[in-house]
DNA sequence: TATTGTTATACTCTATAACTATA
DNA sequence: TATAGTTATAGAGTATAACAATA
C-alpha cells in the first residue's frame, strides 16, 4: 500500500478529475451550502436568512441605492431581491423612497431597526467566522480571501 | 484619501465584520452559489445537475453502496439522495439491486451508460476546474483545497 | 428604445418528520 | 427498538421571460 503523499502525487500528475475530492468546483459547492445551513441558525435570531442579512448589510454601507445598484453589488440578478426588499421593508429593517428624480427607481435605506439588527448579528456572525477559520492563521485567512475573490472573478467574466 | 492598503489595515484591527466582503462565510455562500450555477450548464450535456453527477461519480469510485452509505459519503441527508437516483436510474447511468443479505437496502452501481456520462463530462469538468483556478499556482491550488476541507470539517464536527 | 421594479415560473440544493418494511 | 429507504413538505439560493411605468 503507497503512502497517502505518494497516492496524492499520482493524482497530481494524472491530470484527470478522477478524485472528486480534489476538485474545487466541488468542494466550493459543498461548503458553500453547509454555510448557508449553519448561518440560517445565526440570522434566524434577527429573522432573516443568510442572503437577505448580507442585502440589509450592503444597504446599510450603500444608502439611497437602488435595487438594481444593489444588485450589482450582490452580483445577483434584480428580480432575485424583490422577495429580499420585501421581508427587510416588511420587518422594519429598511426604507423605500420614491427616488424623485427617476420615478422608476427607488432610495433604500436602513431604519434604526435595521441597525439594530445587525449590531444583534454581528457577534454571532463573527463567532460564526472564528469557527469557520478555526486554525488558519492570518495569512491563511488572507490568502483564502483573496482566492476566492480571484474564483469569483474569474467565473463571472467571460463566460 | 488613504491608501487601500492602509484601509485594509484599518479592517483587520477593528476585528469587527465591518465588510461583508472581508467574511470568509459571505465569501464561500457567494461562490458556492456561483459554482452550482455554472457547472449546472456542463453537467446538462449529460442531462445531470451538478450535484447529481457528484453522486454518480461517488457510486462509480464506491461500488455497491448503499443509499445511506453514499449519504454519509456526500455529506447529506439519505432522504436527499432519493430523487437523485430516482434521475440516474431513469436515465440509466445506475443500477440498483436488492442487497440480499439485508433485504431494506440496496447494492447501487454504476452502469455502461453512466460510465460513459462520466468521460463525457470529465473533460468539461476539468475545463472548469481550470478557469476556476485560473492564475492559481499549484502551491494556491493545494492551499485552497486544504482549507476547503478544513473548513468542511469545522463546519461539520461539534455545531 | 432602454431601464426600474415586478410577476410568474422554474430549477438547484438542502433538511425534518412521519411512514413502510425489514432487521 | 433500530435501520434503510420513501414521502410530503418546507425553505434556502438562484435565474429567465414578459409586463407596466417611466425615462
Amino acid at each position: 500500500m503507497r503512502s497517502a503523499a505518494l497516492k496524492t502525487a499520482a493524482r497530481e500528475t494524472s491530470g484527470a478529475a478522477r478524485n472528486l475530492e480534489d476538485l474545487v468546483g466541488y468542494r466550493l459547492r459543498r461548503v458553500g451550502a453547509l454555510v448557508i445551513k449553519e448561518l440560517g441558525g445565526i440570522f434566524g435570531a434577527v429573522g432573516l436568512a443568510p442572503g437577505q442579512f448580507s442585502i440589509l448589510m450592503l444597504i446599510g454601507a450603500h444608502p439611497h441605492s437602488s435595487q438594481s445598484d444593489l444588485a450589482l453589488l450582490a452580483g445577483v440578478d434584480r428580480s432575485t431581491l424583490v422577495p429580499v426588499i420585501e421581508r427587510l421593508l416588511t420587518l422594519g429593517y429598511i426604507t423605500r423612497l420614491q427616488n424623485e428624480s427617476d420615478r422608476r427607481a427607488y432610495r433604500l435605506q436602513i431604519s434604526t431597526a435595521g441597525r439594530r439588527a445587525v449590531e444583534k448579528a454581528t457577534p454571532l456572525a463573527e463567532s460564526f467566522e472564528r469557527r469557520v477559520t478555526k486554525g488558519f492563521a492570518a495569512d491563511d485567512k488572507r490568502r483564502l480571501l483573496i482566492a476566492l475573490q480571484q474564483i469569483e472573478e474569474s467565473l463571472t467574466s467571460a463566460g
